[in-house]
DNA sequence: CTGAAAGCGCTTACAG
DNA sequence: CTGAAAGCGCTTACAG
């Protein structure tokens, strides 16, 4: 049933090399005797052997995904999903195949990523940057194996990052804003160990002052990304004696909570202006359609595999890019006759 | 750098079988010479060469996934990346890596997955069931190759599948709104000739004639599981001389549309009962909150995990397996008084 | 244009 | 308890 490439040769009356030449598509054999090779190869269904190939070859065509970090890094994670699927169309362009490593079997603490890549020979990896990553990954980036970051920064020689512009994504909230002649304006962050979190709130505080608006310590809490948090630090943030009138989150989920505990209030969620980030599917259906900074997962993920696939290639070394967000103007801040015309 | 075996075994002064025995775990090697080569390994960071074992071994200890069918099965569906992500944690607990085949190089009609999964030599597949199957994946299926199939019926001697019970999906609807005193009842269905819409759609009207409600045509209306296609197939039943008070579509999208036909009718929302399926994201945050049946996303991944497991190990052959789904109700079926007790 | 032979890095009877 | 040797299925200088 399942052929080599000895048994084709002398089906065919050829030596083992000339098969081989013939499916490595060498241009040094007759043209007579390919046809007849590749007839018998089809005849019999007969598939190179990937392990054998690559011993031989040093090379794999396949491209390791690690989800780094033990919070927020998931397979199934709204953001990356989409990132990983742009990659994926890709990088599949290219002939490369996808190896995603479990890590079931281990402590993430004990993960040997670089092991399990040399193990793997993989020629490339695309590295998924969750919260709490775990040192072992640093091991990796500074191997030489190339390695492209997504929201995380890389520093080896062979690797490269990508990533949203952070400090963009609080410019463009800030700014719309600003043009709708909100001064009082909250903010709510991530986890405050979460670099994203971080650039975020650097960007609005540099923002902010950029307008001379007053950036009032009563309005700022911290989440953890999900709804509940939004919810519970707004709830915080109406609990002070001064109010704002307008609110940027740093994710949909915390705007969606912070728009319950709005309704909960005596506040009149319409007069209240409020803009996530992310732009998950939800925010369009939830009342008032939610207005929101969107990553461009499509390109990051088309980016990473361009600059993975060039390094791999050895056409680029380390690479840093990011990527501008863009605004979605829906209801949340307000009616039309208010935006800027 | 990159060690391989026979400089392990020269450090150590032992010989390949040696080291190689230890690496697997063989219990005929002494304690003593056991710690000294494991001692050397650990210090050269020694790891060995997945080609070459899996070459010698015949095993791989991979899992192939592949996305059948043209429509409707991506790698970001929101349905089956939560499926798939609940496979891969429960596969990975057996130390089974994921081997993503990439697709985009060829022309889905004429893509051999036989061919590929025998060029990695994977140990088993997970087949994820679209619209418009290739016929290729059928000839994996009939191979001995062990294959899973999600939501695609398999039929090979070393294949099984899993899927919701998709007649009890729309039972649990129907009941729900005879429960609520609904007697009008119309339905919209997915991709015609969708097996899960048939399936649906015989589920649909199973029950109704179960509880002698009647089917009437003009309430049946069929869309592609997407929200316009929801919102489209409203306006047409919203056409009809006669309407129904109550609706069942196959998908919460589509829901979603006929919502927004809805609306933007003369009726009033809150007048008309309506149930989705598959209880995705935005269902919990739409107005009205959206009553849906779920699919236990977690439990098909995980048992596809558990069957194709034993399949592997020749523990079972062909298993089919049908998951029970659950309603959730929220409010768009009426306020809480109106609903059973 | 074709082929003999070494090599890729492992595993596994088998002999001792 | 240890090792020599064959074999897994390919690729690739090299010689002709």
């Amino acid at each position: 049933m399942k052929m080599t490439i000895k048994e084709i040769a002398k089906l065919a009356g050829v030596s083992q090399a000339t098969v081989s030449k013939i499916i490595n598509n060498y241009d040094d054999v007759g043209l007579k005797t390919k046809k007849r090779v590749l007839a018998i190869m089809d005849e019999y269904g007969y598939r190179p052997s990937y392990s054998a190939q690559s011993l031989a070859r040093k090379v794999t065509k396949v491209i390791g995904v690690i989800y780094a970090g033990k919070i927020n890094a998931n397979f199934n994670h709204p953001f990356f999903v989409e990132v990983v699927s742009s990659f994926k169309k890709t990088i599949g362009l290219e002939g490369y195949d996808l190896l995603f490593f479990s890590n079931e079997q281990f402590n993430k603490a004990d993960e040997n990523y670089l092991a399990r890549c040399q193990h793997y020979n993989v020629d490339g990896c695309i590295i998924i940057g969750g919260e709490e990553v775990e040192p072992s990954i640093y091991d990796l980036d500074k191997s030489d194996i190339p390695c492209i970051g997504v929201d995380i920064v890389l520093s080896g020689e062979k690797s490269g990052y990508i990533m949203t512009d952070n400090n963009q994504v609080s410019a463009l909230a800030v700014e719309h804003f600003y043009l709708l002649g909100q001064r009082k304006i909250g903010f709510i962050g991530g986890k405050k160990d979460s670099m994203i979190s971080k650039e975020r709130f650097q960007g609005f505080k540099d923002v902010m002052n950029t307008y001379s608006l007053p950036v009032n310590e009563d309005w700022i809490e911290f989440g953890d990304f999900f709804e509940e948090s939004g919810y519970i630090a707004m709830k915080e943030i109406l609990n002070k004696p001064d109010l704002p009138k307008a609110l940027f989150a740093a994710s949909d989920l915390m705007a969606m909570g912070a728009i319950k505990a709005i309704k909960e209030s005596h506040l009149d969620i319409y007069e209240f202006s409020i803009i996530g980030c992310d732009d998950i599917t939800a925010s369009r259906h939830i009342d008032p359609p939610l207005t929101t900074v969107k990553q461009d997962k499509e390109k990051i993920g088309k980016m990473a595999a361009y600059i993975l696939k060039d390094m791999i290639k050895g056409e680029i070394n380390s690479t840093v890019v990011k990527i501008e967000p863009e605004l979605v103007v829906r209801a949340s801040c307000g009616t039309q006759q208010n935006q800027r015309a």
